[in-house]
DNA sequence: GGTAACATGTAAGCGGTTACATGATTAG
DNA sequence: CTAATCATGTAACCGCTTACATGTTACC
């Protein structure tokens, strides 16, 4: 018996279905927590979300209270039961993951041979810093992934770590090529 | 003075000028081309490629000439002297590079506690088997990249390790929180 | 004789970004 | 008093993907 209701979400829908399954939110608190955790796999605009949360209410997959602070309006949103099963679906589906990025630093260093080898060493690098720039932001969220980690919720903490990983490896191998070329 | 003609190029214009770049191409090849090297951080479809460089012959970035093989019909791109300019201005703008990744698998991970940790824990077996089959295809491609070099090209050499560097320490670092699951 | 690969394109639709619009509250 | 933050949305545009259309050559 799957979701009778479900006309299949988009990616972007899973996204706002999961946040409300870490606790009660707004759309606000939606697009900040997007941008404190899964933002360095995954964005998603004030656009998308709003629209997102009214379809999801009308398919019964969240409800939505008004609970305006004083005269400033506020909307939060939890998880149904069909929702939450929704979203469970979603994550155990046995459907092969596709895998796909989009990076033009990559683009521009794989084309690096037009030009002269300093400019290219210049791009090299500039990779490399991008890379220990996103390396010193993931690590001063730890905090936070650790504190939802005390209270049972160990993903966060995992894929922060896999970031971390990634970035490292990058930087790693960077640094090997740039002691070879000068 | 920077190209007169050029009003501003996107992302896929200059992938296809970097291609053109690496030798006389057709769109058909551009598409092959990027399938067999770039396609692991960049994608891009022949309904792109062809009026890519219809427009970028328009602007005299490239040229074409018709070259059939028997009545099968070909066209050959070569880059011309502005082309190759606006090429490595490209390359060697000092704007930040942008690092946005886009990657459902890790999505689906961060909030895989919702569901039973059985199910989380073959989450996370799909992703790092989804790294270990990109690991294998990189690793094939080597012999291609290792041809490039000894040509004159490095820097894709040095992406493709780019690329299993990153893959390896996804691998590795699923590897170790699978074995503090069980 | 049929399928896969070679080769080039067009059209429609959709999804996402950008920009815009509005208004309340807090901090400096 | 002003800027930043909180808070929610809409509209237009654009670029990309999907599907389609067409024809040739090579291979089994």
């Amino acid at each position: 018996m799957t979701g009778m209701a479900s006309a299949s979400l988009s990616p972007p829908d899973y996204v706002v279905l999961g946040m409300v399954g870490l606790g009660r939110r707004s759309g606000y608190e939606i697009k900040q927590a997007v941008e404190l955790s899964i933002r360095f796999f995954w964005t998603i605009s004030p656009a998308q979300i709003y629209p997102s949360l009214t379809r999801l209410e009308r398919a019964g997959l969240l409800t939505g209270r008004d609970e305006p602070q004083g005269r400033r309006q506020r909307r939060l949103y939890e998880l149904t039961a069909a929702g939450s099963t929704a979203l469970a679906e979603w994550l155990q589906s046995t459907e092969p993951i596709p895998f796909e990025l989009r990076d033009i630093g990559m683009v521009k260093l794989f084309f690096a041979d037009a030009v002269a080898p300093s400019q290219a060493a210049r791009l090299l690098t500039a990779v490399r810093q991008r890379s220990e720039q996103r390396l010193a932001t993931l690590r001063a969220i730890r905090p936070e992934a650790e504190a939802a980690e005390r209270q049972g919720d160990v993903y966060p903490a995992l894929t922060l770590e896999l970031g971390i990983a990634f970035h490292q490896a990058m930087v790693d191998a960077c640094e090997r090529f740039e002691s070879r070329l000068p």
